[in-house]
DNA sequence: AATGAATGAGAATTCATTCAT
DNA sequence: AATGAATGAATTCTCATTCAT
């Protein structure tokens, strides 16, 4: 007789927004449980435990930025600027989104000092960012230099993601995604980034 | 029994190790306690909740970055190279160490959101990592590229500590800090910087 | 385990028990669930704090009050006399039963000194319990003899009630109540109370 | 070294005030200190344990009714309605006052719950009060009446004392102590209490 | 599928009390 | 005498989890 009330998108995405909003450990199975309108007991029919559904949120956010997000930097029938634009600006709203935003740039890693199941996740998702990143920048940069234009790129928007949260600015995210994106278009000046390019040296100076 | 088995400092250098390696919400009391070889009551006598000793953690760790590293950046007798380098090169330090690391970086974020005490302590630490590090980008810059500069290289090096912890490499950390300090030195070379600064627009390209 | 072990009447009745066996501050959460056969954690299932439990079992004997004794003031199908006995009959075999007893009297007062919210549900009581006798003193007197009549009535009977249980002896009140229906039967006397009744002189001799 | 800061009187006299503010149970130890000047410890000097400080609490409101309250109703200097009015009125001045007040009336019966030492104490109270109310009537009425108007007095004292407490007025104290007042003054009527006084039956009907 | 009851382990906190200095 | 540190038991309350219906 019981009718179905939630289904595990619904709950997903409702424990992903209280995790965002309260952080995973000031978040119970109730406070979750209400949010999907069901009682606590009944979350326990969809995941074994909290942290296999917080492991769900991980992967449910992974998956949303693999599709939307980190696809754009596949688009080859784009221009290597046209996809990190799309591919960052795509970051930055899911980012800034109330919904779906920054959860595993800051919850991420405090959960991670904690089941290292959670860490092994968290990396993975990093790992595709980077890897994201990293191939557009290969089509400018020799391997080395693309690798860590892309650490380093996702490094400075992570931390400025967390400055926009601890600052309540928006804004420290917003300049820096432009910032970066700034910084492959002047480099893409033929004039420019063929002198710069040429040496390991010059490029230094560039991505440093 | 009434011998005094800790003071005021012990404590609170213990609850920041075992908040750094736990996470504050995983941390108990009791946890703090044992870590001082002291009762939980016991922690009472010095701190009237676990909030106020968080805050005093978070004070601390401020005072000590005020003294040890932000304070390179005041220290007008050395060039702005040197500065900077003794900045950051502390700052890795503290950062990657186990007693006092990088507490605020990842923790108070998560915090911040519960407490919002909490929270404004994290942004004055980070206002006063901004004014440090501008401090010695206004040796070169005008103001407003000091300032996104400043907010970048923190951002930075904030990102790349996460990836340190996630990915338990302390590389990303120290790669990030060697190329802030390298891209301080490229820009100041006589000849290079001559054409680079002298427009917003060349300093535009260099900074982002 | 999960098969029902008590209901929140219950609880209530066993809390109000230790309540007037031990007092509220001297009552603990743990002693309520023993009393049920429950858990202590098992208590918050039924009432967020024990605060709140403790206003359900005010409000709980006020209930009482009102449908087993207070009632017995507006049966006009009897006498003033009648009714009064009733109430005050029923009133005494309340307050001397171990189960229901003068919570209010007694305990209401300490813990009213803390929580304001408590000391609305007591005033709230006992303005019933006036009206109650009063209502039958307008049968006799007038409006504002049969408000001190009642408000002196209730003040004899909560402070005999005192008594017997501080000298631990039934009589102080079980005398005080036989007193006082005496009173009414007294006046009732039309012989008498027609001289007594007639100024207001005459009857402030006899409530005073 | 360390100078006296407090003495026993002094000690009992803030516990005095904290316990009629906050009850026996609330207030604790740490409060008594402060409010002393003196720390927690120290208390211990003076009193081995909290219950005995309450019981010399208690004995201390007694011994000081007895100087100056009770003691009124032995000047066999004055007339019975003058010393009756004495006793009360001093009465009603130390109740309504916030240092002295009201303790063993309300809270006497609850921390009698605890500990029976409390009780015997607050039993040797109103034993006192009893007597001292009881020696004034009986210069009117033979003994069983006048016992029973002694305690029937301090009953209704004591119940309108509580009201005064629950509802924060002044006044149930006030007029039900005028009204005890008027009653003997009545009944002294030489006309009135002729006819009244001589026989059970009639004074009965006085005094209920 | 959903629920609502129950659990039990632990959390933070309080507090009377002890005692070395 | 006074203190301040320490204690440890108790208290309120939380919460992930289980399970019979």
């Amino acid at each position: 007789m019981p009718k179905q009330k939630a289904d595990e998108q619904t709950i997903i995405l409702e424990a992903l927004k209280l995790f965002r909003k309260k952080s995973y450990f000031n978040t119970s199975m109730s406070d979750i449980a209400s949010a999907c309108g069901l009682q606590k007991g009944s979350l326990y029919h969809y995941f074994p435990s909290k942290e296999d559904l917080m492991k769900r949120v991980i992967k449910m956010v992974h998956e949303f930025f693999k599709t939307n997000v980190f696809s754009h930097a596949y688009d080859k029938s784009l221009s290597p600027q046209k996809r990190l634009e799309n591919l960052f600006i795509s970051a930055e709203k899911v980012f800034l989104d109330e919904e779906r935003g920054n959860l595993l740039g800051n919850i991420g890693v405090e959960t991670a000092l904690m089941a290292p199941e959670f860490n092994t996740l968290v990396q993975r998702f990093f790992l595709d960012f980077f890897h994201a990143v990293k191939t557009i920048y290969l089509d400018k940069y020799p391997e080395k230099i693309a690798t860590e234009l892309a650490e380093r790129s996702v490094a400075e928007i992570e931390g400025s993601l967390m400055f926009s949260r601890v600052f309540n600015d928006h804004n420290y995210l917003k300049n820096t995604i432009k910032r970066v994106l700034n910084r492959l278009e002047k480099n893409t000046d033929p004039a420019k980034s063929e002198k710069d390019v040429t040496s390991l040296k010059a490029v230094g100076s560039i991505i440093g």
